[in-house]
DNA sequence: TTGTATGCGTTATCAG
DNA sequence: CTGATAACGCATACAA
């Protein structure tokens, strides 16, 4: 071990100012009942010695890390940076740390996350699932050690886990009720992995748009994918392949509708007035496309910083009944030329 | 205190099974000189009593955590979501965990989880320096305590830090060559920092090519922003407003070239005819936007790989002489119609 | 306001 | 192969 200098603990600085290291240790921590001028120089000569509180010590006498984890599908989307700056400013505020990981939309990796985050021992949890998560198992240790656990937009229903989304159904109405007001009489929709609320509740809006227009649901007007580039290519050529092709499509999210959207024009459908299309997040890429896309908006960083809020709100108030057990927040429709035949 | 059950140790497992501690440590750690059954019997009964090691104890003991931190100017780009994937996957098999912040762009943010990741006694640091940073004076805690810190793609030149990027002024110069034999006289250049090396490389390689063709650099056509979206519809009104229009602009970063365009376009400017346009690091935008932009790619999820491998060889080959101390990666010019004049 | 003493849960050393 | 024991560095109950 080639270590340069060993590191400084409060017993150096103790020694060096003859003092003993449980004085020092309240200094440092402010504590309130230590003589100003001592605390005063105590800090002086922490700064001096190049002194740096070992956390490992401190977690383990004190049973807490302050470190909130966070395991979401993916990183690279605009939506979830925007829920990370959120989480980041609430949780910086009040001196806790963020873990993240991200669990590439697989069960698998999830659960590796999710084991990480325990034996790391994160004092809360912060999650939105991936595509294939059938059950939510691997968050029950920390149930079981009192962490609290909360889901935020990609939520699973569970007692012990408040929840955060937005109203997908109703988002998901709106969309299909306004292509329907354009003139779509033939709506099809893609959406992803009917394991996960947010497009369960899309295709359940969907249908019931459906139904309170008088239009019969037609279950080959449904396509489930996982909402990639590829697949939105991949869907745009079934479509050219149907002889009777949709009038409108609504997919669930932008990225997979903008690549669509690409490919049925590069095969000469005119977008909006054969296909209408609308797609969901509202991602920079929607004003890129031409013709923009509609889409639905909601704030990914409002949402972040309920649920940072929240997981404090649990771990400062630990033994408080709290009775909220889901927030939900608003989203908007957003009418761009994609899908605006009449004006 | 309502903790459900006090968390089980080595020493619960250890009375149950009138065996010592030490043996119930070595076991669990897979020592080899623990009799096989024994051995056996403690990973199943560990696991029966819902055993959990305590990492804080661990890591105190050990002096180390596991944990490589990762500190990167902004997650929400394709980008650095390749390199993150990269990052991990070579972590993973390597028993680290990652732990990842993002500077937001400002050497503010970049110390506070610099501080962060010192506090929470990260084994190794990987780092993508912010615009605005003017010195790595917060990596010194690091060096000092022998953690490792790598930088990729924005470095910082220092002795001990070691270094991954790829030849920004050989790209820029491919890029700005090419829209020169497409005819360009008046190239201009939207770029950003130049603290950051891949700014002021670029900007190198520019000139480079211009000079390489003789044409005489003009200060009046490189304009120096964020190269956010706002950025480039503002360079684009500045380029409406210009009484002796560029006929070619190299905008060193995708998302800066698209808003830039997409205001041109929309003010009559035919691309590439008028104006020819490159960007820079192969966003999904690069296929969206029409015409398509031509830009440089460079595998980012390569460059984690790499970052990585080099991070634990640091860590495991702990007092070996490095002389490997730069990694120079490589990329390569694609070009699509937005810079397509002759075919 | 300060000091003393102890334990947090592991791992490593040394002895058997 | 196993056990006893001593750190690791900090925070707190208790005593002064």
């Amino acid at each position: 071990m080639s270590k340069g200098e060993k590191d400084v603990t409060i017993y150096d600085i103790a020694d060096k100012l003859n003092i003993s290291a449980a004085t020092v240790s309240r200094a440092l921590k402010d504590h309130p009942r230590v003589n100003k001028n001592t605390k005063k120089l105590i800090v002086k000569t922490a700064e001096e010695m190049g002194y740096l509180s070992n956390s490992f010590a401190s977690n383990l006498r004190k049973k807490s890390s302050n470190i909130i984890g966070l395991i979401v599908p993916r990183l690279n989307s605009n939506f979830m940076a925007d829920v990370i700056a959120g989480i980041e400013k609430v949780l910086n505020n009040n001196n806790y740390n963020l873990f993240i990981s991200q669990s590439l939309e697989t069960m698998t990796k999830e659960i590796a996350n999710a084991n990480a985050m325990l034996v790391n021992r994160v004092d809360g949890l912060l999650v939105s699932l991936a595509y294939d998560t059938t059950n939510i198992d691997h968050f029950d240790p920390f149930i079981k050690r009192q962490v609290p656990v909360i889901f935020f937009d990609r939520v699973f229903e569970s007692d012990s886990c408040p929840q955060i989304y937005i109203d997908n159904q109703k988002a998901a109405y709106e969309v299909t009720s306004h292509l329907i007001k354009q003139g779509c009489k033939r709506v099809m929709h893609i959406t992803a992995s009917q394991l996960r609320n947010v497009y369960a509740d899309r295709l359940a809006g969907y249908k019931k748009a459906l139904e309170d227009n008088a239009i019969k649901f037609d279950e080959s007007l449904v396509i489930i994918n996982d909402l990639s580039r590829e697949a939105g290519i991949q869907a745009a050529q079934q479509i050219l392949d149907m002889p009777n092709k949709p009038d409108g499509i609504f997919v669930a999210n932008d990225s997979c509708a903008v690549s669509c959207m690409q490919t049925l024009i590069k095969a000469g459908i005119n977008i909006p007035h054969d296909i209408a299309v609308a797609g969901f997040n509202n991602d920079p890429m929607t004003c890129v496309i031409e013709p923009n896309l509609t889409t639905v908006n909601y704030k990914g960083y409002e949402m972040g910083e309920v649920a940072a809020k929240l997981v404090i709100d649990r771990l400062v108030n630990k033994n408080e009944f709290h009775p909220a057990h889901g927030v939900i927040l608003r989203s908007e429709l957003i009418v761009r030329e994609s899908s605006t035949r009449i004006t």
